[in-house]
DNA sequence: AGGCGGACAGAAAACGATTACTGCTCAAAA
DNA sequence: TTTTGAGCAGTAATCGTTTTCTGTCCGCCT
């Protein structure tokens, strides 16, 4: 009773050979005759027997678990996204493996190191390193990978994407039909693709207006090392808010590449007995589900991020049956503008 | 080059026998010569090897990752524990699986034996089940649990956990401080330990101030199905909040289990013109990233979530390596009040 | 009747590491 | 010189599965 019950004697109880008793078990398509199923299931509930996973692995050669490599949790959205594939990976008797990167590339470099030992097959990533060439050496080594938000220079990656660059031109568009001419640009550091990629929406609808992008309406927030637990967002936010305050509110209108952002940014500014909307329009970017109970309600842009993440693990789970679906980030999920009360008309001329 | 170099070609490159290959990448106790040493080393970099944690798991009867299972990741509040978690466990080598149980007892047992099958030796585990029996089969199986912010009955459990009793006196406390006399108690169903404590605490302050309580000043939200993405807290905390005003704003503060739960009760107050300090006071519970950014700043007791995870993953590590620390549940966080925005003197009668 | 093939089941060889033994060498002790 | 033992390295068994390769049995076709 000390000692767990192996598929041997499963094959015991049943009076049948091992590798009949792995067929039942592990292996749906080899035909095996109903009565012997019946006899092998049933000794392996007798013996209350669970496989040996490392066994099992160590044999295929592969593990059946997955994992998630991202910058930091802290913000709520990737929250939604990893609930998505959590389900699916629990649906399917996959395990998530969850690495947090904290943004840094070389512990990014350990984590993928670490999962390479333990035989992790799939990787749904979000990098945070520039260069492709880490992932690539993985790859070579049979590793799967699925992009998560992101394009790598390499062009060969699998991935799963929203179209950051029409969602930025769709609020921007918003706040432009609202009557503002000033539109200011807040974002984190723009090593993400998505977010230069956000950048790029946001000129080509300034642009379409015949407004004039003006450089020093971008601002971009430091993430502070001290931010670790929090999350950089809200202190870039109130960081950027600052700054935006001290220049004279030389803007209208914000337009924020995340809602955490816009939270941070917000606080700041009702701090300082700024209005908002009234005085100044904030727009946020993923509707995390704060938005909508935050005070004021943020106007943002959906990402389905639930959705995404439902999504990057299929296609995850399809690439590591080898069913290929040849989709480099052809998956581009849809920007919808949802309204609520952080944007507003300019103020009147004072 | 297909293939993977093991240890028996770092041994050969190195001109030495696996065995001592082995016991200079993976033993660190075993002496061997420092010119033996180099050698394997040396090898081992030259090929770029790396174990293979399936065949060292099945032989070592134990794999070196551990796992999280709790009930939803979307509060905020298990994120910062997370965090404090995977940064102890990434520098000790061990990977860690998440598992959200989603509060589903059901969906917490398949989780435990998906991890059994994993050979998983160590759990952290905030357990929605009231019944220790599924606990204490794994435990009998050889798996180290440490609990999180929760005592089972069996009283057998190792954990860490925060004194919500004494918390929820302490925000009692300072509401009565304030002059509040009638006070309510916002919750999600008590089926968590830390959950009925605060209960106690907050009767605990009630009786010391001699205040009656009142059964119907205790709102329990039920959580929505509907809320499964984005927590349980928001949408409880707007449904309390109506029934709140429903019956006629029957108390001037309102304690909540939790700061979302907080959010919610607020956002929900504020849109019914009801303005929180002045007219209602509510007090949080946690003090999450957010709550020190959200207007108004929510004056709540802080709980040290990353500190807690820290601990609970270094638990789980001396655990594992049977340093057992007999500290049945001894470990208690101290409670420590943050005072900002969201609690004020009550009204004046009217 | 003989041959053929499909449907099952078993024996045994991997998979890649760890670790009990065993044995060798060499210096110090007797 | 012999004995002892510490220090180091090698042999080979082992962990629990999966899977390839062989059969065996049986029914069906010619």
């Amino acid at each position: 009773m000390g000692k767990k019950p192996t598929i041997r004697d499963v094959a015991q109880l049943a009076g049948v050979s091992v590798a009949t008793a792995s067929r039942v078990l592990g292996n749906p398509d080899y035909p095996v005759s109903a009565r012997t199923q019946q006899k092998v299931r049933g000794a392996a509930a007798a013996l209350d027997y669970v496989v040996n996973d490392a066994a099992r692995s160590l044999r295929r050669e592969a593990s059946r678990d997955v994992a998630l490599v991202i910058p930091n949790v802290s913000n709520p959205f990737y929250l939604q996204t990893m609930l998505g594939i959590d389900d699916v990976l629990l649906n399917n008797g996959c395990s998530m493996l969850l690495c947090n990167t904290m943004g840094d590339a070389d512990r990014e470099h350990r984590c993928l190191r670490q999962l390479y030992e333990r035989q992790v097959r799939g990787v749904i990533l979000s990098s945070v390193d520039e260069n492709a060439a880490v992932v690539e050496k993985y790859r070579g080594k049979g590793m799967k990978f699925v992009m998560l938000d992101q394009r790598l220079t390499d062009d060969e990656s699998v991935g799963i994407g929203f179209d950051s660059r029409a969602g930025a031109r769709l609020a921007t568009d918003h706040l432009i039909a609202q009557g503002h001419r000033s539109i200011a640009f807040a974002t984190l550091p723009r090593t993400r693709w998505t977010r230069t990629e956000m950048f790029k929406g946001y000129r080509d609808a300034l642009m379409s207006a015949e407004l004039v992008f003006d450089e020093a309406l971008v601002y971009e927030g430091l993430p502070d090392p001290e931010d670790e637990r929090r999350g950089p967002e809200l202190g870039a936010g109130q960081r950027i808010a600052r700054a935006f305050l001290r220049a004279g509110r030389p803007a209208t209108a914000i337009l924020c590449v995340n809602d955490m952002l816009a939270i941070g940014v917000i606080q700041t500014l009702l701090e300082s007995g700024v209005r908002v909307p009234q005085d100044v329009s904030v727009m946020g970017f993923d509707d995390i589900p704060l938005a909508e109970v935050y005070v004021p309600a943020l106007t943002t842009v959906r990402y389905p991020a639930v959705e995404t993440g439902r999504m990057a693990a299929l296609m995850m789970l399809d690439s590591l049956n080898n069913r290929e679906l040849d989709l480099r980030f052809s998956m581009r999920l849809n920007p919808q503008l949802v309204v609520r009360q952080s944007v507003a008309p300019p103020p009147k001329e004072k």
